[in-house]
DNA sequence: ATTAAAATTTAGGCGTGCCTAAATTTCAAT
DNA sequence: ATTGAAATTTAGGCACGCCTAAATTTTAAT
């Protein structure tokens, strides 16, 4: 049986994988909250049980079965997420945490109740894709805000979904998912970048956001017109 | 922090309390479906935190803040049991198992939410009451369907939930929480009740059911009309 | 090539909650 | 009052998943 511990654990080595070709110790330890050599003791018996692979000092790769778990976790959570903020009006900045508990004690039978009652949904409330029953997951185009120069447009495809605070403060700025940003400057030294957000034709706001919550905003250039 | 396993040992006290005077360590090991000694343990640890009163080789006894959580944790269980059956359409055979592990993960926030979803419910989807937030907990004047005599009339007031496969099966006799039913005959030797179930008026059922599953229906006598 | 710093792993421990086997206490029958 | 059976507790162990401290390996700088 994959216990808790199992799930969190392939989960973050996923996310990692995402962006860093090696997963070393430390950086997942960190991710998890845990002293380095718990990490390499799980990761042993995750070695032991092939769900990852490991080479000694060297970091650790999902083997397939492995990401397979990590993604019916990933599913769990991201249509619990949907599910709460849909179905319970919990707000966006706290589906995260209600979701990292819930997760895993979601039955099969009711992920398909709530996947049904969603309408088979494929992103979640922060605009993260839901991974497919069969474990796909959709691949997109996207770059950082913080990686745009001034006079682009973009749309938001996607916020992380960690940091309350940073979820609240997104919030108040309007910069959900699908919401369609303008880079109007980009200011020297800092990088501070003035940013148009166009809700609607008669509410247009500028506003400007360092590169700590820039980073946390994964968006999709729009074309000039 | 309340463990799992310490919430789940408070419940099963609190159940078993409530037949019978002294809680002694097998039964609630049987309960728990673990061995007489590790209940022991437990017991030991739950005395030492004041959660219950413990006299040796005698039982145990739930102490008020022991009671208190386990009417929180009983609470959490029926509202998500209802939750399920209402909202996500789980049959009623199987709620009981689902949210014996969705009682432990729900916080206080969602609780809060479910039940004003739901409109402050008083009974679970098997007859239970649902204790309220402050612990109260309704108090009803009821008999064992078993201890009924011939021509008694009577309303199903709970059935128990931990069966899947008696809850299939009284499902299958329309033996719902509500229902009124007739004791039509109780036949010598085995104690075989025939009953008498009247969904709507052109709906009339006679039945026989054994003492086990009459000793697993709670009812409120009729005046005899 | 050497070495110091950083990353990783090993070793040893702790708390939780379960187990079996053995000892103790209670209870009920004579 | 004694005794055998049943219930309960103690003793010792195991798996899990975390910790700190110490040892080892990798790395990057000189």
């Amino acid at each position: 049986m994959n216990s808790q511990a199992v799930e969190d654990y392939l989960k973050a080595i996923y996310k990692l994988q995402s962006s860093q070709p090696k997963v070393v110790t430390s950086a997942l330890a960190e991710h998890l909250g845990v002293n380095p050599a718990s990490a390499t003791g799980m990761i042993k018996k995750l070695a032991e049980s092939r769900l990852v692979s490991h080479e000694r000092y060297q970091g650790v790769k999902l083997t397939p079965p492995g990401k397979k778990i990590a993604l019916e976790v990933i599913r769990h959570h991201r249509l619990v997420e949907l599910y709460l903020a849909e179905a319970l009006s919990v707000p966006w900045d706290q589906v995260h945490d209600e979701a990292e508990k819930w997760e895993h004690v979601l039955s099969e039978d009711l992920e398909d109740r709530i996947d049904e009652i969603l309408g088979h949904p494929t992103i979640d409330p922060h605009g993260a894709p839901i991974p497919s029953r069969d474990g796909n997951i959709e691949q997109r185009d996207t770059n950082l805000l913080s990686e745009l120069t001034q006079g682009d447009s973009a749309v938001i495809i996607e916020v992380s979904d960690g940091d309350t605070d940073l979820l609240r403060y997104l919030g108040k700025l309007q910069l959900y998912p699908q919401t369609i940003i303008q880079i109007i400057s980009i200011a020297p030294f800092d990088q501070l970048i003035t940013v148009r957000v166009s809700p609607n034709e008669d509410d247009t706001n500028n506003f400007v956001i360092g590169q700590k919550v820039a980073g946390s905003i994964l968006v999709s250039k729009l074309e000039k017109n």
